[in-house]
DNA sequence: ATGGTCGAGTATCGA
């Protein structure tokens, strides 16, 4: 089973980049982020005419989640399960694919250390692992997908000295995503691929892209009869390239479903 | 030279 990622930045001005991808890397599964959409303005059809059922989280303006699969989509959960804190914007969905409890998430940004922003996104990255409990459990094949906003190690951003005192890269970030991976998960690209220099996300300005000015923060987090299964991982740079791309790159991990 | 670009929507905010 091939299962992707990608935070699209607009799903709307990304779709031909979207059903390109799909038809050459023909995922099983595809997570996005950042639709930007509202649950009725979702292009159903183009995915349909490439062989893929959605299940899409979004209120129009910011964020939007989904997931896309072509081996099923069943047991929808648009935010936190029922119970826990709602979620003040449409940042997760949740759905079961062929057999593996896929969540799409768009982690909080948190904007500034001294944000208000950063204590939500602390708080939801605790609720995310309450919500997994609550729908699923680590010896079962799990798979949390899509941006989470941090980046887990030094290695992961292109210049340690350039995040100090910033966002994604601060110890209780750090921490709140260890935290899910002590749940049960494990970082699959990470644990194939040791490089330095690694990235899913390189900011529209400066061309950073072009300059190698970029950020691991798009993760695929596998619970272990999964990560135990995985053959190999890939970041798509190709989809970074070219015209009008996302500001992120999609990345896929192949996994030998028993 | 301490910015630089996108995408939302149409003035600015968010990333």
């Amino acid at each position: 089973m091939r299962i992707a990622t990608w935070n699209v930045n607009s799903l709307k001005a990304r779709l031909s980049r979207v059903e390109e991808w799909l038809s050459y890397a023909k995922p099983d599964v595809l997570c996005m982020q950042e639709t930007k959409l509202a649950d009725t303005a979702f292009p159903h059809m183009a995915f349909e005419a490439l062989g893929y059922e959605v299940a899409h989280h979004g209120d129009g303006r910011w964020n939007g989640v989904a997931i896309c699969s072509r081996v099923g989509i069943d047991d929808v959960v648009n935010g936190f399960a029922s119970g826990l804190d709602a979620d003040r914007d449409t940042r997760l969905v949740t759905a079961n694919c062929g057999g593996v409890s896929v969540t799409s998430v768009y982690v909080p940004n948190g904007r500034s250390l001294e944000d208000e922003h950063y204590q939500y996104k602390l708080a939801w990255l605790a609720t995310l692992e309450e919500h997994l409990s609550a729908v699923t459990a680590p010896d079962r094949p799990v798979a949390v997908c899509g941006d989470f906003n941090v980046a887990p190690e030094g290695r992961d951003v292109w210049d340690e000295s350039k995040f100090v005192g910033t966002t994604h890269t601060s110890e209780p970030e750090r921490q709140a995503l260890a935290k899910l991976e002590k749940w049960g998960l494990h970082d699959a690209f990470r644990e194939h691929y040791p490089d330095d220099g690694l990235y899913t996300y390189w900011d529209y300005r400066a061309g950073d892209f072009h300059e190698h000015r970029g950020m691991r923060i798009d993760l695929l987090l596998l619970s272990a009869p999964l990560a135990g299964a995985v053959e190999w991982a890939l970041v798509d740079r190709n989809a970074r390239k070219g015209k009008l791309p996302s500001d992120h790159a999609p990345l896929f991990v192949d996994v030998a479903l028993p």
